[in-house]
DNA sequence: ATAAACTATACCAAATTAGTAGACTTTTGG
DNA sequence: CCAAAAGTCTACTAATTTGGTATAGTTTAT
């Protein structure tokens, strides 16, 4: 009798890998992403005249609608201004050492705290929370906070391409 | 003719405030705070005997069956356990010091970390990404895991109670 | 045995994210 | 001066997640 072990000769196996993507809560989404690597690609470029969104969708693999709408909000800020027509495109106007990664998150995804009683301009009371003096919570996300910022506010475009430079 | 001014006397104004929650992406959920107020809860009452669902939920102002699920949780994962029937409820079964904020907000919400590529136990690639090794933004937002979490990680139910106490 | 108390399963509504589609406006090179 | 290039605006949508609720059990002390 003829041996059927797996593996035998005559058998096709398939064999499919998931990659079940796991985008937490407590991460930034893809917009603050695709903004802060839309702004270090123009940050390379800084003072060399404007790049079409859609070289910057291609090169950062970034879907160039959705681009569109990030540089857009990035410009209502004052990081980025724009010109229309030919030759038209991005670019950066604040120097890449003024743009740091605190300002760009607070823009596209609001405040920075695990907490909203810890946030520093959108402070908002816990519901749930008896006695806010006294929460014990409470100091330890502000000190997550603080320290979280204080990286934050240090990283700007400029060191962010400092880093890069780096081979490690 | 009488005058129709606002304010006149003889009207009624309603005066509504409105307060929008600003739960932002980056904020732990609900879930992990309603489970540090219960678990402190628990703690303050450790080796006293098992506590009610129903009082802790009233007690904290948590939803009693969005509770329930959440000291299931907390059960599964070893930290608490329960006892049926009349008298019976949940209790701590690690001591206070051991059970710290880091464990409790990864058992609810997920990786501690602000992108995908930083996180200890489930790192998973940025798919944007073009080169992980030189990738600058990624030393940044490493850098505010590891403070994240040592600061998680330092501090225990103890320690948070032991906080409380102090007057501020 | 019965009622108190925890457990399991299955829903559901609202909000948010990560987009897409398409029409419109502005500008400038030829 | 006009046509095409390039940014802008408005509206929609699909999928996911959160923050629950409802109901029907099961276990156990008195």
């Amino acid at each position: 009798m003829e041996s059927h072990t797996p593996f035998s000769s005559g058998s096709i196996y398939i064999v499919i890998f998931v990659t079940l993507s796991t985008q937490s809560l407590l991460m930034i989404s893809k917009k603050t992403k695709y903004a802060l690597n839309a702004l270090v690609h123009l940050a390379k470029k800084f003072e060399q005249g404007p790049v079409l969104i859609s070289y910057i969708s291609e090169q950062e693999n970034i879907p160039q609608k959705f681009l569109e709408a990030i540089l857009l909000d990035l410009k209502n800020a004052g990081i980025l201004a724009s010109k229309k027509g030919k030759g038209g495109g991005y670019y950066l106007i604040k120097p890449p050492e003024e743009v740091n990664v605190a300002d760009v998150m607070r823009l596209l995804d609001g405040p920075i705290a695990l907490l909203p009683c810890v946030t520093y301009k959108y402070y908002e009371r816990c519901e749930e929370c008896k006695d806010e003096e006294t929460c014990g919570i409470r100091d330890v996300f502000m000190a997550v906070r603080n320290e979280t910022v204080q990286i934050l506010k240090q990283n700007t475009l400029a060191s962010i391409i400092g880093k890069e430079s780096v081979q490690k």
